[in-house]
DNA sequence: CCAAAAGTGTTGCGGATACACCCATGG
DNA sequence: CCATGGGTGTATCCGCAACACTTTTGG
């Protein structure tokens, strides 16, 4: 019980997919404790803003937030011993970046992948910092089946097949681009732009440009089971 | 930026299911601000522990814990203002209480109603803890879903026809004794103690008795959609 | 004309709901 | 023997996955 000095810490993992990979915004740090090791954006929260707020204030110094297209709360981190020395209470966030946004970072920071699976999710993380990356993957992985997500993660427009790419990186098994466009069709969240990518080098037959409908986060599956009556196979989208 | 005080504190949203209806454990305020309206339980976070441990500790104060059958993280509240005069950050918990405990609770605390539906949880609720109870209730109902989450609710061993009766409570909406007991046993997270309950004093059939075979918190409905391939309708129960 | 990529048609499977029907008990 | 509540069998529906097939391009 004693007087230690406590503080609240805001951090962010931001996802994105490149080059078919996901990947998690984080600086190198420059000191001890952890030096060299690979830490989430974030810093003390202020006491005139909410963490909402906080989370996107310190995200505004790394990158252009702009560039951020969803952001929503993972949870709190409160081991007393998560960091040395001090007490630091951490909420974490969950950021994504579309895979055309190429925001200008700093020197200290960069792009580093995230191992798919189960496992840790990325090499040399200061702290506690990789559970919450892998919180945030994990999440990821979740809403990307039952709500729109999808779009955070997707450029404004996009072919099927490339936005099957990004569905495959992000779940990490193989997804078929022709039922990826029936289910997203099905429940309306996709809508052709009515213009077409030409083909590749190799040739073969022009894509299709799509679009979401919708740009900010819905859920789409609500009730796995247990439906209220009535709405048999009519999937509950509210 | 003012070096205004700022604390942590833990909040509680202990709900159950008794008489057909979800409740959640609050207290009186018996001091300004808020005299008079409903609190949830909760406190101040200590230097060496953390929120899952603090909830824990400020729920003993009020009920026997070893009735509380599952916690789990809501989130954090963290607006300036939402207690006049201090900075205080609220990390929110649910918990649930199996319907046939009926822990020993202080004299200022009792199980208040919970209005079904969307709008707000509970009447007369202090500072922003009627927003902790909807988040509360919303997570019961979508867990109620896709996870094994009814154990929390029920009793150790129960008919079917009641497991019926709280999951309508939770849900809001009527549900199938049939399918109710398809869906669990399919999934194998029922299993029949072998006991009949005795009819009531109309008669009818004797129930079979059953429970859960877990008790511990497993999703068994993980992928709503794009499953991994080779999956087909096997539901992908890891 | 062939290869490659995109997109559509179609089939089959399986879970979930709904409903009809049988079972066991009290009065 | 009837009413009451419990439980099982079965039909239907519908979404999804899988795969065959057609379309459109480049070489």
């Amino acid at each position: 019980m004693g007087a230690r000095e406590t503080g609240h810490e805001v951090l962010a993992a931001v996802l994105r997919i490149s080059d078919g990979q996901p990947q998690v915004l984080a600086w190198q740090r420059a000191q001890e404790p952890d030096l060299g090791r690979w830490a989430l954006p974030g810093g003390r929260l202020r006491d005139d803003e909410d963490v909402e707020r906080s989370v996107l204030r310190q995200l505004a110094e790394k990158v252009d937030v702009r560039e951020v297209a969803h952001v929503e709360q993972l949870g709190v981190f409160s081991d007393p011993c998560r960091v040395p020395g001090v007490r630091l209470i951490a909420t974490a966030f969950l950021g994504l970046v579309p895979s055309d946004a190429d925001p200008a970072i700093p020197d200290d920071t960069a792009w580093r992948p995230i191992a798919p699976g189960e496992g840790p999710a990325i090499a040399g993380a200061a702290f506690d910092h990789d559970t919450i990356v892998s919180a945030a993957r994990d999440r990821l992985r979740a809403k990307l089946s039952y709500t729109n997500l999808g779009f955070a993660l997707a450029p404004r427009e996009f072919t099927i097949s490339a936005l099957r790419d990004l569905y495959v990186a992000a779940l990490g098994h193989s997804v078929s681009a022709t039922n990826l466009q029936r289910v997203l069709t099905r429940r309306a969240l996709l809508e052709p732009t009515g213009s077409v990518a030409p083909p590749g080098p190799s040739g073969g037959r022009p894509a299709a440009v799509f679009r979401f409908t919708d740009r900010a986060l819905r859920v789409t599956d609500a009730f796995a089971v247990l439906k209220p009556p009535g709405e048999h196979g009519r999937g509950a989208v509210t």
